[in-house]
DNA sequence: AATGAATGAGGTTTCATTCAT
DNA sequence: TATGAATGAAACCTCATTCAT
């Protein structure tokens, strides 16, 4: 009778590391699928070159990792914090929701333009697979919720038009900030970021009905 | 740019059928490229598969096609026609922007919801490999560069807020739809067509400043 | 040059074996592979023959080797003391030039005896690949340019004919002799080696024109 | 119970072409075999390119052909008088045993020259299918028996060494020849036809010991 | 914990040969 | 006789994964 009752026979994920030299040696692997990943994308990195980049043995990955998905979470894990783009609520210091959104959307484009390569990678997975589809997706919810209730409270405080349906409206508007990005920084369609950050927040802005005046 | 053909290396694409016997092969073939490509995505998808599927011998697709990517090109040249969604001018009858306008949107959705299966393997190939994603770009491209148009047009006509980059508006607004199209009928966040069309339209019309009241 | 490599090529020779573990699996494939090609010809023999001779899985020829050629110039490496027939200057201990010319041709139809597949084999690359006939061409060079400088000093000693082109002559007897070893050893001409021995060093030193009382 | 009689079912060769049409395709296959054989050598050379090199189609080839060594077989019946070098007993209308070595020496250079890619064609051949080997030693085999009848009446006349073994000599000769012609013009190692003719000659008859005043 | 060699299933690709028209 | 498409055996090659040290 085997000792592991869990799903599966198979270990499908590993124990963090118990010394400090694992530790490294794990961090080693990450930032090196990071680079690999970024460089050949998600398809075409292999494992060889992950652990040859972390300057490792190939049998030491599977002393971290049981699969390439397994240690592409990892990187996620690791590059979170990057990736949210700041917060801008309070950074603002200012209740104008032009403002907010202003920020919002600068804040945004330029996380994107300095993470570009790491969108491309999140992309390119989140198209594969439908299990980093879902990753990426909880974490536009996060966004798009946000959006959303910002939305219907411009509309409480007669400051947005008050048909439009708020969820769908954030989702919306949301695609249309970050395909936007995407084709400028990933695609490399250039676009100057004073040009692309006005003219979305006006779009944006217009799009919700939002009163002219409040504008700059 | 390595996997671009040199004169010396082995002919990357292969000759078409000469008879009525190698056309209705090399269609079966592309058929069948496409049931697997939409069922297993393009990266999972073996010639295996697409030879059995097609009914013919393994051998038999080096009669056509030199590589996964090239029959995937065949598939995207056979459902070129499905692909674009019907064009509106005329069909309205009308002159009136936001009946136009609507109209679009709402073929367009119709469109992506009937193949649905098919856009996720575009997104997934153009992920990939740039050299769909410039496909990809070409076409998005006629369908931006007709908005733009329009937006332009609007703007002269004093029907559309002129401080608006047309050309970048067109992009977001093109992003907008289509990825929220995505959103709704690849990762299947439900939503019903009339709700979708009203708002992104809503949105769209507001966006650029299009006057009220030649809504409804 | 189609077979050359190039920079965007992958890899097209492998590491050393780092333990002595690889080192004894690389010395059985290599050993394998000159059985296998000696056996069947450099162009019948199969990876699968090879590896299987070796004991070893069929992966595992591509932990040293990156192709057909690469093993069959590892073998070439490991026979090479083999294949250089033993140099016999002051083996004969004796300046007198027809005795160190039977000396040289016995030594080096002995040695074609001995090795009679491998210079068979030898023959059949150089044949087929450029790249080996170049190889085969650079060691009969140095072979060559000895017996080039012997006739130049006897021609310059009075002992030989003074209007013969040297380097030609070397290179025509040496053609002489290796042929008709191959045509012997090879082919299998049945032959005497004392008889060939004789006949051989006879012609060679009357076609340079060597003083007849020299001999015995 | 089949019809076919002979020692296998498959038929190994083909019923030469009825109508004057096939003559003409055959001719054409034959002429497609030599021109794809010089440029890509016995090995590389695929049935493909030779039906293409021919304007035929595929399945053509076996109306004619069994296999590859088949058509290559009738490519050597098809340059069998290319290949033999003029005869020069009487063309020299010389008695002078070294005129005539000589004017042979010459002409097989000469022929050498002329045919050099088919020359090296021919010792790749041999060199992988002993069958053709066999063909290659038949062949040399007339040219080298009229040299040892040649040899044995010197020595009879008294006009050469009557110690040396006349068959034995006479293939080391030949050899010497033809293994420098294929060093000269296949390999490239580029030398006046002049010195090479004469020097070789020279070599010739000084291994023979023909009295060195009947040298002209 | 680390190493790097060994494994072999799983795919791709070629091309001589057959076959229906 | 000619055609060219279809065939499938037979190789090649890769690389995630395991394993002995």
């Amino acid at each position: 009778m085997p000792q592991s009752s869990d799903e599966t026979d198979r270990a499908d994920h590993r124990e963090p590391p118990r010394t400090p030299r694992g530790v490294r040696t794990r961090a080693r692997l990450v930032s090196a699928a990071r680079t690999v990943f970024e460089r050949d994308g998600f398809v075409d990195a292999r494992l060889a070159d992950i652990t040859s980049e972390a300057g490792t043995a190939a049998g030491s990955f599977y002393t971290y990792f049981a699969s390439k998905d397994e240690i592409f979470t990892a990187v996620l894990e690791e590059v979170k914090e990057e990736m949210l783009h700041p917060q801008v609520r309070e950074v603002t210091g200012s209740d104008d929701p032009v403002a907010v959104i202003t920020a919002g959307n600068r804040a945004y484009l330029e996380s994107y333009a300095r993470n570009a390569a790491l969108m491309r990678l999140l992309e390119q997975v989140a198209a594969i697979d439908e299990r980093f589809a879902e990753v990426r997706w909880q974490r536009g919810r996060a966004f798009t919720e946000r959006n959303a209730r910002s939305i219907r409270d411009l509309q409480q405080r007669g400051l947005a038009d008050p048909d439009i349906d708020a969820d769908l409206a954030a989702t919306a508007l949301s695609m249309m900030v970050s395909r936007t990005a995407y084709n400028t920084y990933v695609l490399g369609e250039a676009r100057d970021l004073d040009t692309l950050t006005d003219t979305l927040t006006r779009l944006w802005v217009n799009a919700l009905g939002i009163p002219e005046r409040v504008l700059a």
